[in-house]
DNA sequence: GTGCACCCGTGACATCCGTCATGCGGACGT
DNA sequence: ACGTCCGCATGACGGATGTCACGGGTGCAC
């Protein structure tokens, strides 16, 4: 490789998509995608690997979230500027990657030519937010939910009864209830549905 | 253009991974990507207006899915060749995607090779399938919800009660209630959120 | 024209769910 | 040492939900 040229990596679980983007990226000419990985748990040990300039995470992804991700890599290699790219902008997820140190913060809605821009402004050291996304995300205020009350709506969300939750958590029934009542009331919401709806919206999950 | 290249369009909603598809398939010299959109409901316009040969759609859009959306070129202009390119490899989804007239079924999983590979193959008539798809679309037999059992389950799925149910589709909340019965025992769950994950999970939302 | 499937409704019933009051123990801060 | 918050639990209550039996209407196929 040459002299001079951004050593990028890419993690993101869909092929296509990962690939596309590595030929998007190609075509800059200062950057050089030199390493691709489709799992989570796979990021940190590559970017030690490839001495990455520039990682490049998706948040969704097997065995490990990218938010997660950039937390390790921030361990294991600081030097390493981490550009979160996702579907979804949901303020706790830009919440969420900021306190894990990440440099910038993208919605794949946006055009193609802000993820090489943002590539160069994180290596210039500024970060890259998107201004709504941070306006909502400062407005909404942190999480209200204490650690069980997450632990039992999480396990509510595929339509467990709550037997089974209370099994799987090691809790009385009656103490689900409880959590689970709670949560409601914090989210605003009727029932535990729509409670794991909004809670999700706001990253609270 | 240069004459005998394939006339392409690309129809995504994520700007990021729309141009970075578009700049993959640009790499092949036979393949040129002369129209993107959006949105589902843009499609059919730009089929025409460009010749389309060659249609790439991805199914979650705005305005229109890209199942809708393949109906629609078939009634437009018949000879131009679908592709559909998901994120989602249900099954449900590929039946449907069959039953509209597309020509190729990808998921976004798959190595990005295979979407130019695709593009050439429906181009000499053929049609291209996952086989391990095919095989769960198959084995998984037909949708056994009505009509009216899949609008409850799906104004169901937000966590909404019965009484704003039958307000939404103007029933009356006890007719709801049996709706939503017959489709929690045809999905074989044990109450509506249930209900509602495995449906979806089978396509038959 | 006689089934049959679907649509829409009612009423009754058992169960599940959401809420509230109340209690106890531990952790943490002041 | 005291108050406060969290975790966990119990019991009781009303309302929501899921099931069942039953009815009527429509349209379609044999």
């Amino acid at each position: 490789m040459t002299d001079g040229q951004v050593r990028v990596l890419l993690a993101e679980d869909q092929g296509m998509v990962r690939e596309a983007l590595a030929a998007l990226l190609s075509l800059e000419g200062d950057l050089d995608v030199v390493a691709q990985v489709s799992r989570g748990d796979a990021v940190a040990a590559a970017v030690v690997e490839h001495g990455i300039d520039v990682a490049v995470l998706d948040i969704e992804m097997p065995g490990m979230t990218g938010i997660d991700a950039c937390a390790e890599i921030r361990r294991v290699r600081p030097q390493t500027k981490v550009v979160i790219a996702t579907t979804f902008g949901r303020p706790g997820y830009l919440r969420r990657a900021m306190e894990s140190g990440a440099d910038a913060f993208l919605v794949k809605d946006a055009p193609a030519a802000e993820l090489a821009e943002a590539i160069r402004r994180v290596l210039r050291g500024e970060k890259v937010i998107d201004p709504t996304l941070a306006a909502a995300a400062l407005s909404e205020g942190a999480n209200p939910l204490t650690g069980r009350e997450r632990d039992v709506l999480a396990a509510a969300a595929d339509g467990s009864v709550n037997a089974d939750i209370a099994a799987r958590l090691h809790l009385s029934e009656g103490t689900v209830r409880n959590y689970l009542s709670m949560a409601i009331q914090k989210t605003a919401a009727r029932n535990r549905a729509e409670a794991v709806r909004v809670a999700r919206e706001k990253g609270w999950l």
